[in-house]
DNA sequence: CGGAAGATTTCT
DNA sequence: GAAATCTTCCGA
């Protein structure tokens, strides 16, 4: 990397297989500059979805919908859809094009705009700002119009940060997906092992 | 155009 | 363990 240029996370880096960015992710900060405010947290669990082959995925035998239409885009675009219409979830497309792969963000450590988060989620507990794909939403002021947004050109982005050797990542099956038959018991969740910021205890592998 | 389901959170 | 709540998708 070159000394004090930006620290910004490039397009390379997510025009790739989506489990080897996914890996790769662990350790990057999410960060949203709002109001000339960084709010920011580094990224310690998250899931692959793998497109049309993964059942649980939204892009799966629904090639080509609305929702989903950003997901066929290249990497480095934001995905951003409402669950029970109440919370966000957060997704960064990987691949490229015609591969509607994502990564999808399910827990940050908080690093910057603590307090901003602290308000937005109306709870001081660190541990809880971000502990969740709803909740990290809430506490960086992402929504609907990010849908799209361009990780590499906008307010939304990632920095490098720290790695983390393969001993200090831990694999586990998705969450919530039990719908999804036999792809619910693919290891596709990643997260950091021994942080207190993981969403919470995976169910044990099989 | 109407019905159904969901990559969640929070409270009991 | 269940409710809250609305966008999106799919069938008719």
């Amino acid at each position: 990397m070159k000394a004090g240029k930006s620290k910004i996370v490039d397009r390379n880096f997510f025009v790739r297989d989506a489990h080897l960015v996914a890996y790769d992710l662990l350790g990057k900060v999410l960060v949203h500059e709002n109001q000339n405010r960084r709010v920011s947290g580094m990224i310690v669990e998250l899931e692959v979805y793998s497109g049309p082959e993964d059942a649980a995925s939204h892009s799966y035998k629904n090639l080509g919908s609305t929702r989903t239409d950003v997901q066929f885009h290249v990497g480095g675009f934001a995905y951003v859809y409402t669950i029970y219409g109440v919370y966000h979830c957060f997704n960064v497309v990987v691949n490229k094009p015609h591969k509607p792969e994502a990564v999808f963000i399910r827990a940050l450590e908080p690093l910057e705009g603590i307090e901003i988060m602290q308000k937005k989620r109306k709870t001081e507990n660190t541990a809880n700002l971000c502990s969740g794909p709803g909740k990290l939403c809430m506490a960086l002021d992402i929504n609907k119009t990010h849908n799209g947004a361009d990780l590499c050109n906008g307010t939304l982005y990632l920095e490098h940060y720290k790695s983390f050797s393969k001993d200090e990542v831990q694999n586990s099956p998705r969450i919530n997906i039990d719908y999804a038959g036999e792809a619910k018991d693919y290891l596709w969740r990643y997260y950091i092992k021994n942080n207190r910021f993981v969403s919470k205890t995976p169910r044990k592998a099989p």
